[in-house]
DNA sequence: AGATGGGATACTGTCGACAATCGACTGTGC
DNA sequence: GCACAGTCGATTGTCGACAGTATCCCATCT
């Protein structure tokens, strides 16, 4: 097919593609908890036979976004506030502490630089109020990082993780209350990493993590 | 067909089946890190065509049991010490605290005798030294407290991360030490939840899934 | 009117065939 | 002998068609 026009299309499986349509529309709350995903109007609406879709639905409710149950089709899930506070942001907790130190002595100079752009994005986004922008450069900062850690079982458990977090935060905490903010933690976050010392890693790891949790209870101190 | 003969086969779909067959499989180190797995030979095998072995290698994927690559195959994965003592672990600690924690007013008398039951099967088991049947009976323990809990997210997570620390035993730390006191910490176990005091709940199930990580490393105190 | 049984209906589950891709082999030119 | 293009076999990715199942509707009976 096409030599020069649409190269782009071919380098990712259909499933891929459907899965990432999927996920977005999900996790940006296009689609909503208890819709109905039917396979083979997401076939025609995608341009495809019913065997990718049926894989991307598999995949997605491995990532716990949608169920289904036989012969009766699939639906979009939600999270429970309860779910995302003491389970799925532990487990995040979890994850990138150990990723985060593992990636420590794997850190090239160009994932520095890398990671550089994905906070220079962010400043730009949250300057222009772009907030899907930011979180989509929040998201790709933290797994570049799990990606450099080399541990495959922590990157497919933050993947999996990671989408429900987004939506529920997404769809019941609306964006962040200080993109401007979020995006000084990481470029702090950040520069942490660059010294390399561990133990201030994970704890700037938790910090970090927790302030997207509870964004204004300083019910302690300032 | 069989309108009596074998009316069980029918009861999980062709895709469930494979899931189980292969996942009983590399769990139980018939097949290992490293190994090729071909969806026609597997199809072949198992009696079905390919798409229930695809969507099936799908979700071991995602279960993160095996990988799999464009165009060039699937192959079963192992893990990492590290990965399971410093991510599986904690994790399944974080999923079973929020499940016991959620279940606690949920679980009904007939709940209870199941679990007893499982106990029970456990001493057996353990009595005979058979160590599959214990592992089995101690995995359905857990995940009845988990179904239970009614926290969907915290039961697929919990399924997605079992079967990659049972592997992990299973290859590399030759069966429980000791069976017969798995058995006795599950009795001990089912006792604290019978009473139902949250706080109390919460600390044996933390030293209860730590007894699994060292086995016998008892520098402190007995 | 309300309960009951027998289809239509609208999906999902499964299959066999075909297209696309990767990796190894092989023959050719230098 | 060695680099390189072409080819071939093995295997995955995709498709369209058919089989199986749950749900709804409606005629029928009480």
């Amino acid at each position: 097919m096409s030599a020069l026009g649409l190269p782009r299309v071919p380098s990712q499986s259909r499933r891929e593609h459907v899965v990432q349509i999927l996920r977005t529309a999900i996790t940006s709350a296009r689609l909503n908890p208890g819709d109905r995903l039917i396979e083979v109007d997401l076939a025609n609406e995608l341009g495809t036979s019913r065997a990718p879709v049926r894989e991307a639905l598999r995949q997605l409710e491995q990532e716990g976004l949608v169920a289904s149950y036989p012969y009766r089709g699939s639906e979009v899930l939600g999270v429970s506030q309860a779910e995302v506070e003491q389970v799925l942001v532990p487990i995040r907790v979890t994850l990138e502490r150990f990723a985060f130190s593992q990636a420590l002595g794997r850190l090239s100079g160009a994932d520095f630089e890398q990671l550089q752009l994905l906070v220079d994005e962010m400043e730009e986004a949250a300057g222009v109020g772009a907030t899907d922008r930011l979180a989509d450069a929040d998201i790709r900062f933290h797994e570049l990082v799990i990606e450099c850690s080399e541990q495959p079982h922590c990157l497919q458990l933050w993947k999996t993780i990671q989408p429900r977090v987004r939506a529920y935060f997404r769809r019941d905490a609306p964006a962040h209350d200080d993109p401007v903010g979020v995006a000084k933690q990481h470029q702090e976050l950040l520069d942490v990493i660059k010294l390399g010392d561990e133990a201030t890693v994970l704890d700037a790891v938790d910090r970090h993590i927790h302030l997207h949790l509870a964004p204004k209870p300083p019910p302690d101190a300032g």
